[in-house]
DNA sequence: TTGTATGCGTTATCAG
DNA sequence: CTGATAACGCATACAA
């Protein structure tokens, strides 16, 4: 991309050797001699050679490029997957070629067409909810290296390495029950893994042999600060909650405001928890108990299973479909 | 990258025409009749033909790819930084290689050659210092389009859009002295952009003829909300200020707990502004008065440069260099 | 309107 | 140990 671009065609003339054994000796093979290898990297060396990995991807068909697709980067889970994945991915020598969907089913679709004809060696999705599984299951039946970080519920046969949040939403739950309340509020969204973590909250009433009321789920109209401190209100005001279980750090945080508001003390009037771990739960006015997001194991995971899914490729035999399962612990503080 | 790799081919062989009138019936080209075009399209949807951009790429010699260096991706404003550029780049058909050098010379080293080397048709860096000059100068010599989003005041003959941050630690300042205050303290870190805005509120003392006295400049280890819980006492009890200025949001809500855990009222004895306006800042127990960082200016003013040094290549015209300076704002909380 | 030939920069195959 | 030749999949100039 230089002004003057230079390939291994101008080091071959300048050395005198043939472009192919420039290749071989710029990446080391032992069928070069010592010296005309050294001849070749100094020559490469004082022209400032940079090889043009676009070339080569074609004829190997690989790109050493890995698509990363998120829903967004703001929510500091997904920031820290984002952050992790590009770690791992660099000590592997690969790469990450970044897309946000904004939680549109179009906008996921259009980036798993550009990652496809990208022809990245795989895909590691946090996805949006079911409304592409078809296309992800087309590519899954291709053999194409692709694994969900979300959905191990989903109804779909593909891999998926995920934190259990109807796991952690029994535990935050089960931790109320324990310290003795009965009127446990739940405040979260209507997307899936809010669900999913509502499944958890009735699970662990069920277990408890705790009536469940209506009254006692709180609908929030997005995931921020300032939903929280919107939605609480009727919540509270209606089914007189002692505890409540938050789908985010950031409902509580803001349901937590408008109690502190009224003169609400907590924890002694009414306790919370948050889902997340992230820093804000942490350092607020009344440290947040939550529901610790495990993104290393996650992104660990995931990777490990999709390299595995990419040296498949060449072989023969294949696992079977993986579904792993992260278990949230849940960060106990003073809310 | 299906079990069988659909190529243009394929599709002429299916067709019966060349793969030319392929190639120029699939991307809609005036010179192929309307009637081989739909049988073309027809054939390509039904064989699922999914283009090889790697290939495209090495004909035209554009990836549409743009490369991204930042330092890491926790911070809010880089974490905005990099979502805002992926919606540019995408409604202009671009796609984002994303690299994190961890604050590493060496790392960014590292991406810059691997960006290089991966035919990047441009590069936004956050750079770490000023380890890289020589080998972004050398790029820029080769009229490589590449913008920097810090350092306007580098010795640097490189296009570079920034948030003025002398600006606002000016502005900071300033809006303490306004407000009477005269043992202003500064608490801060050692790199290149808190120096820049450690410059700004010496500037502000001594246009307002306010004595600086040293012990006023407290030192932070790292930039988080520890680091400000664990500086603010030593800064407090030397210098007694009335006020800080933090570079940081994070440091000054660290800070700011320590105070509400002695009892020392804020705003009223000690009042606090910091860096950014990060979601926290607002939520905060006392709402935080912060120096934003507009990020969307930056982004949108270098993608706009870069496009343009893109578009220049082909040209033999070239602009100047730009240093385009964003202004911050002053966001008056309550503390 | 369509087909032929050539090239993008690299790696792979197979001789020598 | 090294060199000639053919791919990789697509796009472009030039013919027909």
């Amino acid at each position: 991309m230089n002004s003057k671009s230079i390939r291994q065609k101008e080091i071959a003339e300048k050395t005198g050797f043939s472009i192919n054994t420039v290749s071989l000796a710029l990446k080391g093979s032992p069928r070069i001699s010592e010296e005309t290898r050294s001849i070749i990297m100094e020559c490469a060396k004082q022209l400032n050679y940079i090889p043009n990995v676009v070339a080569r991807s074609l004829v190997q068909k690989k790109t050493n490029t890995i698509g990363i697709i998120l829903t967004e980067l703001m929510n500091p889970i997904l920031t820290e997957t984002a952050q992790e994945i590009e770690q791992i991915l660099k000590k592997s020598g690969y790469n990450m070629m970044l897309m946000i969907t904004n939680s549109s089913p179009e906008q996921e679709a259009e980036a798993l067409d550009v990652l496809v004809s990208r022809q990245v060696d795989g895909i590691l999705m946090y996805p949006v909810f079911t409304a592409n599984f078809a296309k992800i299951k087309l590519l899954r039946d291709n053999k194409f290296p692709i694994i969900l970080l979300a959905g191990g519920d989903y109804e779909l046969p593909t891999d998926a390495v995920y934190v259990n949040r109807r796991e952690g939403a029994y535990k935050a739950a089960t931790h109320f029950i324990q310290a003795g309340h009965k009127r446990i509020g739940f405040l979260g969204g209507g997307n899936y893994s809010d669900k999913e973590k509502q499944n958890g909250y009735f699970a662990a009433l069920q277990d408890n042999h705790i009536p469940f009321d209506p009254s006692l789920v709180g609908r929030v109209q997005s995931d921020g600060y300032d939903a929280g401190y919107a939605s609480i209100e009727e919540l509270y005001k209606n089914a007189m909650p002692t505890a409540v279980i938050c789908t985010r750090d950031y409902i509580a945080l803001g349901a937590m405001r408008w109690c502190r508001e009224r003169g609400i003390r907590i924890p002694e009037e009414l306790s919370f928890i948050g889902f997340d771990d992230t820093a804000a739960a942490s350092f607020a006015e009344i440290p947040l108990t939550s529901v610790k997001y495990d993104v290393k194991a996650v992104t660990e995971k995931a990777t490990e299973l999709l390299f595995q899914r990419i040296d498949e490729k060449d072989k023969s035999v294949a696992m079977s479909i993986q579904k792993i399962s992260i278990q949230p612990r849940l960060v106990i503080r003073q809310s």
